[in-house]
RNA sequence: GGUGCGUUAGUUCAGCUGGUUAGAAUACGUGCCUGUCACGCACGGGGUCAGGGGUUCGAGUCCCCUACGCACCGCCA
């Protein structure tokens, strides 16, 4: 037997017992006569103490210890003549009678603590010892968590975790695919799933009629601080269910989670916003519901005060900055600079400091005192706000402000990542136009199914006709989203067309779901949770790759294994595969 | 594909308008120390200043290119 306790669980009522631990050395601090070691495992920590009266042979094994050494340690339970009340075993060492070096190792390249020392590339290069430090584990254990009451939920309300594979076709709609060749089948590649999607349908018209599946995707697309090339979701199905049904079920889920994890509990239902109120009044479709600072339309009251830069606006919105209006000059300036950055494109920023009598603005050459007031009013200002207005193409410039009203909010402290603020959005529209290719994409997937009461405009009107589709957001982050799927073969042919696909090119990529259809396909729908974004809302952190043990870097690296790789010339031929030079 | 920031000791960073031998903290090594827990004290080793090119009498410092990292835009049905 290697041990006997873990490090983290000793206490004064063990004392005077003989134990034995196993473990990676944390810290040695020789004083001399005596040795005190810090030995860690994913438990805690337990003070070691070699003392004078110690053999010689133990001394001498003390001697040699370095950081990050496995070591075994037989000794006694004794109270700490100076207790650690920092320490949950604090109160006690053991006072190690043989100590066995199991392993030896190198120095590690950074500090294997609560915070470390090493530079986020360099932990990542050693990420087993990065995920040896405590928040990290605290990560892990929190993903595992919360894996747990996802299918204490899920199972409880009856659903089935059905596993989906891996290897299936490719469809070039939506993200790039992952592919994968065949050996046995030459020149023919499988593509990894960038979702479930259509095996879930699948299983339904299978008569599965709740299923559910904690499940790895793939996308092959560039990556960000909460995207990851591969990335897990929670995929869910129902049959025989109505968006409503989807709604109240989904809504108990994240309330179990908010319960059952973070001790956290919301009197009130979840709000359940349309896509184009959401737009309208915070410039995104996920918008962060922590705070207020919604925008108002005053394209009305900024037309027709000879100022050119609105006149020419075909929309000027603006929000009130809560108690901004103590900000100088070069503040507001400096928000100025970052709306303009390339990133966000804004022309300028036109400001009003709403301060009783004392009202100015950048505009004061064109708008009156009262003109000013009534611009605050509609924008809900109160005394010492600071009204921020943009103006220009309607979506452009609504998603324009929400950026900057995420900046403001950043500044006055108001995303406070302990704060939860979870939302529906609904009724988004079925169909996105394209500038470029001067066609409509499907927003959410081409299986969504449309409102009935719109489906009159798929033919003259498609960017009017409203999906049977919904999000989950919390804090200005998209945690999930579904819909209501089309289950009719003929409505799914009327779908294809108006995405552009001819008949043989809909048969060819999804003809396997068209036929299914043709056997009774039951009504369904369902939605699929970013099982890792969940985790990284939950733990309050930004970054997904916090709560995932392997992450990818920024280029879709693993630094790790140095993934990916080129493979040997025998490889590919089994593959008949040869490559080219790249550019 | 694009924008911004960054790359100096094992690590995290400082290094000003270009000027002698590139520093600090920490880590590491050696010695001393009986109550440390961010132990303390003393001494010591440790640098292709990311790589390449250019400007200059002289480049860690200025310019250009490349590579790598992070964040973002595009992209992510």
């Amino acid at each position: 037997m290697y041990r006997t306790h873990s490090c983290g669980e000793l206490r004064a009522t063990n004392v005077n017992q003989t134990v034995t631990l196993a473990g990676w050395v944390q810290k040695v601090r020789n004083l001399g006569a005596m040795t005190f070691i810090d030995l860690r495992d994913r438990y805690g920590i337990t003070q070691i103490v070699v003392e004078e009266h110690s053999d010689d042979e133990t001394k001498a094994a003390a001697h040699q210890l370095g950081r990050e050494y496995v070591i075994q340690v037989e000794g006694r339970v004794i109270e700490r003549e100076s207790k650690n009340p920092k320490m949950p075993t604090g109160d006690i060492e053991v006072v190690a009678t043989k100590i066995t070096i199991l392993t030896a190792s190198v120095t590690p390249p950074f500090t294997i603590e609560e915070n470390s020392d090493g530079g986020d590339d360099l932990r990542m290069k050693y990420r087993y010892l990065d995920l040896r430090r405590p928040p990290l584990q605290r990560n892990m254990i929190l993903r595992h968590r919360m894996a747990q009451e996802i299918r204490r939920f899920l199972d409880s309300e009856g659903f089935l975790e059905i596993e989906t594979p891996y290897l299936i076709k490719s469809t070039p709609e939506g993200a790039r695919d992952f592919v994968v060749p065949s050996r046995m089948n030459p020149n023919e590649f499988y593509a990894l799933p960038q979702s479930p999607q259509t095996l879930k349908q699948l299983l339904m018209v299978a008569g599965y009629d709740r299923y559910f599946q904690i499940v790895r995707c793939f996308r092959d697309e560039d990556l960000r601080a909460d995207r990851q090339p591969e990335f897990t979701q929670i995929d869910c199905e129902m049959a025989f269910i109505h968006q409503e049904d989807v709604l109240e079920i989904f809504e108990r889920w994240a309330r179990h989670m908010f319960k059952n994890v973070l001790d956290i509990e919301f009197a009130e239902p979840f709000r359940r916003m349309p896509w184009i109120e959401a737009m309208e009044k915070y410039g995104s479709d996920k918008p962060d519901l922590r705070f207020g600072m919604e925008f108002a339309d005053i394209t009305d009251l900024a037309h027709g005060h000879s100022f050119s830069v609105f006149d020419d606006a075909e929309y000027v919105v603006g929000f009130a900055a809560t108690g901004c209006a103590s900000y100088t000059r070069k503040q507001i300036d400096a928000l100025t600079d970052y709306v303009k950055r390339p990133q966000v494109g804004a022309k300028g920023l036109v400001w009003i400091r709403v301060d009783g009598e004392n009202t100015k603005s950048s505009i004061d050459k064109f708008f009156s005192q009262d003109d000013l007031r009534a611009i605050a009013e509609r924008l809900g200002a109160k005394d010492g706000d600071l009204c921020l207005i943009m103006c220009g193409k309607k979506f452009k410039v609504l998603s324009q402000l929400c950026t900057l009203r995420l900046e403001v909010a950043e500044q006055l402290g108001l995303r406070d990542p302990k704060k939860f603020a979870p939302l529906w959005v609904i009724d988004f529209p079925m169909f996105e136009w394209d500038e470029e290719t001067e066609r409509f994409y499907a927003m959410h997937h081409p299986f969504t199914s449309p409102k009935p009461e719109d489906v009159c405009y798929l033919e003259s009107d498609p960017g009017r006709v409203r999906a049977n589709a919904y999000d989950f957001v919390c804090n200005g982050t998209e945690i999930g989203g579904g819909s209501i799927r089309i289950h009719d073969a003929q409505l799914q042919a009327t779908i294809f067309k108006c995405l552009g696909f001819t008949p043989e090119k809909a048969q060819e990529q999804f003809g396997f779901l068209m036929n299914a259809f043709k056997f009774g396909a039951p009504p369904h729908g369902g939605l699929a949770f970013g099982f890792d974004r969940l985790c990284s809302l939950f733990g309050g952190v930004e970054s997904i790759r916090d709560y995932i043990a392997f992450p990818k870097n920024n280029a879709g690296r693993d630094v790790m294994l140095d993934a990916p790789s080129t493979i040997d010339q025998a490889q590919l031929d089994e593959l008949f595969l040869s490559l080219v030079k790249p550019e």
